[in-house]
DNA sequence: AAACTTTGCAACCGCAGTCCC
DNA sequence: GGGGACTGCGGTTGCAAAGTT
């Protein structure tokens, strides 16, 4: 039986020293085998913790403090495409950390889409008695669905419901996602778990198109974008 | 002011994937 | 190819701070 790498070591909260010990450390020799780092920087934590005090706290290239909306909308997008791969998600935020993008997620964005009858599952709007036969009928494949609360209802001039909470508008644009997201099909086995990588990382042949994914009719579309300004994601399913 | 509740986030845990022998 | 070691990820927990009653 494999003895638990924590066994015997410091838990909890970490200390000002330790912090110190370990950013000096990495400083001087890189971030290499976790499992050896805390034996020689002289901490009494298992690598496992080390890694993740380094990854989300220590890092000098973290980004600390509010998200900014466009940091949220893009969290939103992501998410509706993505799920829950915080790590690919938090990829694509420069400075930001995994973790700290899912406590968000967690913490602000679900609540509010809830709060906003989404469910932050699907993004998609949830039945809701009482409104749903009026409001829902005006989803369709080829246009955006409609949601929010009847309380902040205004009617706009196509006679369909419209809304006057800005954080509705957002959301409600962003049920039009059309992100520059490189996507390759298909599967090279259609057991395999999804593949994906960023800047081309992984050795599997991409599209030359950018296919550009719109959630309304759940179609990918694809057309030459030129001037990519932030890495490409690659799905492979 | 005290008690209680809610919120935000750092940290832990377990699992899955990858590497290497 | 099998199995152990290691790493990384996502879900969950615990606790301090903030807010409410």
């Amino acid at each position: 039986m494999r003895k638990p790498c924590c066994e015997g070591k410091n838990k909890g909260a970490w200390t000002k020293q330790e912090d110190e010990k370990l950013t000096n450390y990495i400083r001087t020799h890189g971030e290499g085998c976790w499992r050896t780092l805390p034996k020689e920087a002289g901490l009494q934590r298992c690598g496992k913790s080390c890694r993740l005090r380094w990854i989300n706290y220590l890092r000098p290239d973290i980004k600390r403090g509010n998200f900014a909306q466009d940091e949220e909308d893009l969290i939103v997008k992501l998410h509706a495409l993505l799920g829950n791969r915080w790590s690919l998600i938090a990829g694509r935020l420069p400075g930001r950390t995994d973790n700290e993008v899912k406590n968000y997620w967690n913490s602000h964005i679900r609540r509010k889409l809830i709060k906003m009858g989404i469910d932050p599952n699907n993004h998609r709007p949830k039945t809701i008695p009482g409104f749903q036969n009026r409001r829902l009928e005006t989803i369709s494949p080829s246009k955006p669905p409609i949601y929010g609360d009847d309380d902040d209802e205004q009617v706009v001039s196509d006679g369909t419901s419209g809304f006057i909470n800005d954080d509705e508008k957002r959301l409600r644009t962003n049920c039009d996602i059309n992100l520059d997201l490189t996507i390759a099909f298909p599967s090279p086995s259609p057991s395999s778990s999804p593949k994906y990588s960023i800047n081309g990382e992984i050795k599997k042949k991409e599209l030359t198109n950018k296919s550009q994914y719109n959630m309304n009719n759940n179609k990918f579309s694809t057309k030459e974008v030129e001037g990519e300004s932030f890495p490409t994601l690659v799905l492979f399913r």
